[in-house]
DNA sequence: TTTGATTTGTCAATTTATGACAAAATTAAT
DNA sequence: ATTAATTTTGTCATAAATTGACAAATCAAA
């Protein structure tokens, strides 16, 4: 997953234990390697004590930890592009910068 | 809401009063009401029920009812297209037909 | 104004998600 | 190879969110 993939990277290029992320997130060991696993959401206040630590830019993070939230609801789903379209077109009220042509 | 709408126009056109199409979701009044107006999800075993009572195709309905799910992840998130952007990539492995160029 | 339809408020019951603990498995170091 | 540390898995208790029911209010028509 987006965001558990994020974790991990971020975690193994800083070259922390996850015991250690865990305690800033104050939850045990277990719940964090769920977490990084995409086993388990992280809370939405993880998202910016996790971005101020690892000094990233939070809206991207939380962008990830969305797309899961997304992914979760059509995976598996064959229609899941439809699904998205739908979605996105009547979203493109606001910003239409995803209509490439 | 993308179900909820559709919802309420499948019954308008036939003339189906809300009671009527609670007792055969076997719920009761009020919370289809609530599903009508998308307050509330309706179950997702509603859908062929739906579907059938209609005579319309199930997987389009069960599209509706995903996008309002995805909806409700995005909803009043300003970066709400970038999320969509990111699963869309990931998701488009299968079937490439949403790349219109 | 009376009747029927729809909506709102509230709360109990169910379902789902979260977090903790023990223990197993994996990996690294000695 | 044995030990020590890290990570993962299994399980369960608790917490949070969802669902459904009932009563009552509002709305619409006759």
């Amino acid at each position: 997953m987006y965001f558990a993939q994020k974790l991990k990277s971020l975690r193994e290029e800083n070259h922390y234990l996850q015991r250690q992320i865990a305690a800033l997130l104050d939850i045990d060991t277990p719940m964090y390697s769920r977490i990084e696993r995409g086993e388990r959401f992280a809370k939405e206040e993880h998202i910016p004590i996790l971005a101020k630590y690892y000094n990233i830019d939070e809206s991207e993070l939380r962008q990830l930890w969305l797309a899961d939230k997304v992914y979760d609801v059509i995976a598996g789903e064959s229609s899941a592009n439809d699904v998205l379209s739908i979605v996105s077109e009547s979203i493109a009220e606001y910003g239409k910068e995803n209509k490439s042509c």
